[in-house]
RNA sequence: CGGGGCGUGGCUCAGUCUGGUUUAGAGCGCUGCCUUCGGGAGGCAGAGGUCGCCGGUUCGAAUCCGGCCGCCCCGACCA
């Protein structure tokens, strides 16, 4: 175990603080609940960011930015909507030392701005579809924050669209919620499950919300990202109308999707470890880190020599040269596996003379996990280490959440498989063997299963006729 | 909002019960010099604290009393 780090076995909950705290992925802010995110963590967000915006623009979307604040009346507008949000909403009411005529909300989200703007960009049906992203802070005023897991602030990016059609709308919200499954799935190695959430879960204002769900190392759930069909609900609230090809007047079908900072929670909570963070090899911001070994300064010149080459040879890679003089070998070694670099190459007086490196790789600790490498094809052997250790933490990913995945027939069954990991059970639909099982066990509903048995079933809870699959876990 | 914990150098804490031998300490970290460096190095010399805030008791308060503030953890709300 690393020094002064809480092993996961013993309080998880504590090891997932002290690791981010003290990889220096973020550190409490002042005021409770906000976070400093940190250069090393912020950097992860940026490689997050960058995977996602790329999918996004390849699917059309051109991202905007909306203002933070937003008019106390436009919430409102929307029933339900302000019904779920007023509860953590930060109020402005104060403006240049004047009390403001209308109090500001900071935005919790931004379905209100964008659809009042949206009213006002859209005509016709030649305006359509608009498919637009903002990169973005929020304010959710939270009772209980965890870093990164729910912060009062928070970063993330909304995708709002407007269609004509119901079943534009529908694909659209299908299309991003498989976006974030395949980047969850190949750049975090964080398999998923993808289901639509019931109705007691479900977004506010939405006529359907739609999320994927990944199980970190404890077995708890964590929702990383969702997908909201707002059908026309919030093209009523706003006037979000257009004229068809046939000349009559038409609401808008609306959609709405995020993934926020809370999604470096998750990457957190399923790779790490007893040594702290392992991060996939796609969106570490180091991939590689060169620990350089020396005793005379003769030695120290020559290594650092080969040390150059090598950075030189990797130039396609995200490598970062840990020459810090004060600092022995060992205590390195101990500091980038804290910080979960996927890659460690070490270079001493031994290797330097046979031409050589050794590889060690952050997923497999130990002398099992070191190999040495020749100078030359240094990239090609580091390369391909690469894509063995990203395909081997998705691997270990999926197999753990395979484990913990059990599908319990009886109400006992479920209430201890909840303990650990998901619990895939029967459900009638209704919310008061929904809320039977919170009240009990502590877990929710998760999602409902996109893939469903062909048969209906007997409710886990009540016995009644159930015709959906529901997936049950404690969440985060 | 309920339950628990905690406010003492940058960090983790001891000292508080039983007020005065404490000129407020330790470990880690930090600064300088020297020796080290293949799995968390060592020596020497340093810097750094109005003991969360306000008031009270007392000859004397980090320590006792009253009030206030803040933070963390566990639950209810939630990305």
């Amino acid at each position: 175990m690393a020094k002064g780090l809480t092993s996961r076995a013993e309080d998880f909950a504590r090891w997932y603080n002290e690791v981010v705290q003290q990889a220096e992925l973020a550190d409490h802010a002042p005021v409770r609940g906000c976070m400093v995110i940190r250069p090393y963590g912020y950097a992860l967000w940026e490689n997050v960011r960058g995977a996602l915006d790329r999918r996004f623009k390849d699917t059309g979307h051109e991202n905007a930015y909306f203002p933070l604040f937003i008019p106390a009346s436009f919430l409102e507008k929307e029933a339900e909507h302000v019904e779920g949000f007023s509860p953590e909403l930060a109020v402005v009411t104060i403006g240049g030392g004047k009390e403001l005529e209308e109090p500001l909300v900071v935005r919790p989200t931004s379905e209100t701005v964008i659809g009042h703007m949206y009213a006002k960009w859209i005509q016709s049906y030649r305006n359509l579809p608009v498919l637009i992203n903002q990169w973005a802070n929020v304010v959710r005023w939270e009772l209980r924050p965890r870093l990164f897991l729910r912060t009062t602030e928070f970063l993330w990016q909304e995708g709002h669209t407007a269609h004509a059609t119901q079943e534009e709308a529908e694909a659209e919200v299908q299309r991003m919620l498989d976006i974030y499954a395949e980047f969850a799935r190949n750049e975090a190695a964080i398999p998923v499950v993808k289901g639509r959430k019931s109705e007691s879960e479900r977004f506010a204002g939405a006529v359907a919300s739609y999320t994927i769900e990944a199980m970190m190392g404890d077995g708890r759930a964590l929702q990383s990202a969702t997908s909201h069909d707002l059908g026309q609900n919030f093209a009523r609230a706003f006037d979000i109308t257009y004229q068809t090809a046939e000349g009559g007047l038409e609401h808008c079908w609306t959609t709405s999707w995020g993934l926020s900072t809370r999604f470096i929670g998750a990457i957190v909570m399923v790779h790490g470890d007893d040594q702290g963070l392992i991060l996939p090899p796609r969106l570490a911001p180091h991939q590689v880190v060169i620990v350089p070994i020396w005793k005379s300064d003769d030695e120290k010149a020559q290594v650092l020599g080969a040390a150059d080459k090598v950075l030189a040879a990797l130039a396609d890679f995200r490598v970062k040269l840990d020459d810090r003089d004060q600092l022995t070998p060992g205590f390195k070694f101990n500091d980038w596996e804290l910080r979960g670099v996927p890659l460690r190459v070490e270079i001493g007086p031994r290797d330097v003379a046979a031409e050589q490196v050794v590889l060690a790789r952050r997923d497999m600790p130990g002398r099992q996990g070191k190999a040495a490498v020749p100078f030359n094809d240094l990239a090609g052997a580091v390369g391909e280490m690469l894509g063995t250790i990203q395909a081997a933490l998705l691997e270990r990913a999926r197999a753990f959440l395979e484990q913990n995945t059990s599908e319990p027939e009886t109400y006992d069954d479920l209430c201890s498989a909840v303990a650990g990991g998901f619990a895939v059970a029967w459900w009638c639909g209704s919310a008061d063997c929904e809320a039977k099982v919170k009240a009990e066990s502590t877990a929710t509903i998760r999602c409902l299963l996109f893939d469903q048995p062909a048969e209906s079933g007997a409710c886990v809870v009540c016995g009644a006729r159930a015709a959906e699959r529901a997936v049950f876990a404690r969440a985060y």
